[in-house]
DNA sequence: CGAGTTTGACCTGCGC
DNA sequence: GCGCAGGTCAAACTCG
């Protein structure tokens, strides 16, 4: 199997960003699909507007899966995002200024991972960035927290 | 000169 | 209790 992405990478958010979306993982707690991600992935989400096809915590109201949110009203859970996009860089400007604080090779991946995080200040949304094990031409791109301020542009 | 990047070291959590 | 892996910090360096 050569093609081991079912989902349709062509997606109408090239026309805004210099890239295009593969697929778009959401974390709804700190599980990561090992191998079969499909019931993680959600569907491709349709951008009609300048801003991103995500909450990146503009809003305030990330997109939630189940109905039910029950669990993070206990505690106050950090919203994970993860992204996997097509970029031969991991650079991508997301309407954000970010600034890094470490990299690390994880054992998992070949590839080194780099940490973000908001330079804006009071704003603690970290971002984490790897390349993809299988394609390298992808990037994961892992969103954590909520941006507290609409954005740098 | 300042913001941002780099790199290694240090800290913490988890599994065995 | 120890070791491993991941995550974060901080000093030094680079670039604008």
């Amino acid at each position: 199997m050569t093609d081991k992405n079912p989902y349709s990478p062509e997606l109408d958010l090239t026309n805004q960003w210099p890239l295009e979306f593969s697929e778009y993982l959401k974390f709804d707690e700190d599980e990561w699909p090992d191998d079969n991600p499909e019931p993680f992935i959600a569907e491709h989400v349709t951008n009609q507007d300048n801003e991103l096809v995500a909450d990146f915590g503009g809003s305030g109201s990330p997109i939630e899966g189940p109905a039910s949110s029950s669990e993070r009203e206990k505690k106050e859970v950090k919203d994970k995002v993860a992204f996997k996009t097509k970029s031969e860089v991991e650079i991508l400007d997301d309407g954000f200024k970010w600034r890094k604080y470490g990299k690390k090779m994880v054992k998992n991946s070949p590839n080194p991972r780099n940490y973000y995080k908001c330079s804006k200040d009071g704003c603690q949304v970290k971002k984490r960035v790897e390349r993809d094990v299988d394609d390298p031409s992808y990037v994961i791109t892992t969103y954590e927290g909520t941006h507290t301020h609409p954005s740098f542009h």
